[in-house]
DNA sequence: TTGAAAGCGCTAACAC
DNA sequence: GTGTTAGCGCTTTCAA
C-alpha cells in the first residue's frame, strides 16, 4: 500500500513517511518519552502532514482497554414524540427540568470524574433488548460502566458483569458480585419528618407513597414511619395513599382525593410527605386551586431536590440527592475496580440533606 | 484456545459450542435473518450460556464504523478545584445551574437525536493537547462528531474533520468544509432591544459586550446597534462596557462601575443590556445593593435563557438559545452527512425567541 | 444457508 | 532506542 494513496492513513504510512517502524509510530502516541527526540518529531511531523489520527478500535482491540466509562440511564423522554405544538416554552421548559430529574445530574458527575481519570464518558439511555441491547452495545465500547436501577433487564446484566466492572446506581445491588451506591433515603425522610413534628410541632401527617417495587419510595416511607414511631405518634404500617407513576399529575390527583374524603371523615392532616417533588409540585397545584394555604393550612414536603423545586412557589421543603457525587463516586468506584478487580463488592450509602424552604413553613 | 477456559468468551468459543463457524456467529449478531431458524438459536443459546459480549473495537475495526457519535465542549468546571467546604449547597447549586450553560442542554439533544438513529453518544470536555489531545481521542472512536466553538483549536481539527463529519456548534464555521450551525444572536438582540424602546419607552440604552473576539458577543452588539438605528436612536460603534469573562462577578463589577460613573457624569442610563445571562445576574444583585429598583430605575436584560433566570429575583428577561435543538440538529447533519460523504457543508442558523420577564417590566 | 481465510490498525513481547 | 512479528476479535468477500 502507497503511503497517502489510501482513504485513512495507518500507522504503516506514517512510519514510512517518516523512515521508522511502526513500533516507533506506536510509541510515541503511547509513551513519547521512549523515543528519541528527534525521531520523534519526524514522526509527529509525518502524522500531522498526512493528518493521522490513531484508531480507537484498533488501539481498543490490541490493548484491550479503551478509555472510556459508561453510562445507562432510563429513558426520560420518548425521542420519537412529537412534542406538543401547543405547549409554551415556559410549561415545555419546566416540564423538562423536571424529567430531568437525575440522568443529567448523574452524567455531569460522571464526566467530570472521568476527566480527572483521564477517561471520556460514553452515554446511553435504555432502549429495549434484542441481541443487539443497549448494554451490549455500551459493555462493548468502555472498560466500565455505570447502571441506573431498574433501566437493564438482570439477566442482561449478569453475563456483562462478570467480564467488566460494573456499578449498580441508586438501587439495591441485584447482582452481588456488582458494587453499588445508595442513597440514605431512609435517613432523609426521617430527618424531614421529624423537623415537621420538633420545628413546626405538626403531629397528622399523610404520607404519599409509590410503587411498593420500588425500593427507593419504600425506604423512604420506612424513614418516615420510624419517625413517627420516635415521636410517639401512631406508626403507619401504609402511606396513607399511593401513586404507582409518581407524576405530578398523580400528584394533583391524590391530593384532590384526600380533601374531598377530609370534608366528610376525620379531620383534615396538617402535612402531606410526598415520596418525590413531582408528586408534591403536583399537589402543590391541587392545594392552590382548592385555596388550601400552603404551608399555614397544609406543609407539603417532597423528595429527590429537582431545579424546579426552587421555582414553585411556594418553594419546596425536600431532600435532597447528591446526584452529581453518586456519578463521582460511581467513577471512582470503576477506577478502583480496574486497577484492582480482585476488591470485594463495595457497597455505598450517600447521605442526604433536607433543603427546608416555604413549604413547610421554614421561609417566608 | 479451548472454549471457555480463557477470559472472556469470542466469537471462535460460541462457534465452537454452536457447531458452526465464527462466519455464522458473526452473522446472527448483525443480520440474524440471514440465518436458519434453527441454527440461530443455538448460536444464541451457546452465547447466552458463555456470557458472550461481542467487542465493539473488533466490530469497529473490521467494519470502520462505530455507532457512536461524539461531542466535545468546554471545561465548565475544573475538576480538580476543591469545592469550598464553605459555601452553601444552595449557593452551589445556583453557581452550577448556571455554568450548566449550553453544555448539558446540547448533551441532551444529541442524546436524543442520537439515540433515534441508533447510536450512542460519548461526551468529552475540552483539555489541553499534546499528541493525545481530546479531540484525537474522541475522533479515534467515533463515526462523526460535534464540537463546539472555541473548545478545540482549528490547527488540531483540520486533519481530523478530512476524515470523518465533524460539525461545529454555535460559532463560526472555521473551516470551511465543516457543517455548521449557528443561532440568530443578531436577530434576538435586536428584537430585544426594539421591544425596550417600542414596548417600555426606554431610550438611554447601556449594551454591555464581551471579549471582542467571541463571534457570539459581538453579533449580539450589532443586532443591539442595528435596532438603536432602526429606532431613531444614536448608534454605537462599540458598547459602553466589556468585560472578558463574561461571569457574574464581571457584570457586579461593570454595573458598579457604571452607577459610580453616573453619579457624576451624565445621566444614567434607563437599562443595561448584557451580551449573557451571567453578567446580567450579576447585574441585578449590584443593583440591589445599591438600593437601584429593577425594573423601575433600570431595566435589565440578558441573552441565554439560562434556568438561573427564572430563579432570581426579579426574573431575568432574556433571549433563549435553543440548545436542545442544537444538539439535535448536529445529529442530524451528522448522520446525514454519514449517509453522503459528499454533500456539500450546511450552514443552519436556528431561529431565537424573546423570553420577557420582570426585569424590563413585563411582569410583576 | 454456511464455511474458509484474509485482513481491519494497532499494541506488546521480544530481539537487536 | 528501535525493529520484527504475532496476534487482539471481529466483518467480509468468495466458494462451496
Amino acid at each position: 500500500m502507497v503511503a497517502g494513496v489510501s482513504g485513512t492513513p495507518t500507522v504503516y504510512d506514517v512510519a514510512e513517511h517518516a523512515g521508522v517502524s511502526i513500533a516507533t509510530v506506536s510509541r510515541v502516541y503511547r509513551n513519547p518519552d521512549s523515543v528519541r527526540a528527534q525521531t520523534r518529531d519526524r514522526v509527529m511531523e509525518a502524522a500531522k502532514q498526512l493528518g493521522y489520527v490513531p484508531s480507537g478500535n484498533a488501539r481498543g482491540l490490541a490493548s484491550r482497554s479503551t478509555g472510556v466509562l459508561g453510562l445507562c440511564f432510563p429513558d426520560y423522554a420518548d425521542p420519537d414524540a412529537e412534542e406538543s405544538a401547543e405547549e409554551t416554552e415556559e410549561a415545555r421548559d419546566a416540564g423538562d427540568e423536571a424529567a430531568m430529574l437525575y440522568s443529567d445530574q448523574i452524567i455531569r458527575g460522571m464526566e467530570r470524574a472521568s476527566r480527572r481519570h483521564g477517561y471520556a464518558l460514553l452515554i446511553a439511555a435504555s432502549l429495549a433488548g434484542g441481541p443487539e441491547s443497549l448494554v451490549a452495545k455500551v459493555a462493548g465500547r468502555v472498560d466500565g460502566f455505570a447502571v441506573m436501577a431498574r433501566t437493564v433487564p438482570t439477566e442482561d446484566l449478569e453475563p456483562i458483569a462478570r467480564r467488566l466492572p460494573v456499578v449498580m446506581l441508586a438501587g439495591p445491588r441485584e447482582l452481588d458480585h456488582l458494587d453499588h451506591i445508595e442513597v440514605a433515603n431512609f435517613d432523609g425522610q426521617r430527618e424531614l419528618t421529624r423537623h415537621l413534628v420538633e420545628a413546626h410541632g405538626l403531629h397528622r401527617l399523610a404520607y404519599v407513597g409509590g410503587d411498593p417495587a420500588s425500593p427507593d419510595a419504600e425506604a423512604r416511607f420506612r424513614g418516615f414511619a420510624a419517625a413517627c414511631r420516635e415521636a410517639g405518634l401512631p406508626e403507619p404500617a401504609e402511606p396513607a395513599l399511593r401513586t404507582s407513576l409518581m407524576t405530578q399529575a398523580e400528584g394533583r390527583r391524590v391530593t384532590e382525593e384526600l380533601l374531598d374524603r377530609s370534608e366528610t371523615d376525620a379531620p383534615r392532616p396538617q402535612a402531606m410527605l410526598f415520596a418525590n417533588d413531582q408528586m408534591a409540585i403536583g399537589a402543590l397545584r391541587a392545594l392552590e386551586r382548592r385555596g388550601v394555604r400552603v404551608p399555614e393550612e397544609m406543609a407539603v414536603t417532597g423528595f429527590d431536590g429537582i431545579p424546579l423545586g426552587q421555582i414553585v412557589r411556594p418553594t419546596l421543603t425536600t431532600v435532597r440527592q447528591p446526584m452529581r457525587r453518586l456519578g463521582e463516586e460511581a467513577v471512582e468506584l470503576l477506577v478502583r475496580r480496574l486497577r484492582a478487580p480482585e476488591v470485594t463488592p463495595a457497597s455505598m450509602m450517600l447521605p442526604v440533606r433536607a433543603a427546608y424552604r416555604s413549604s413547610c413553613g421554614c421561609r417566608p
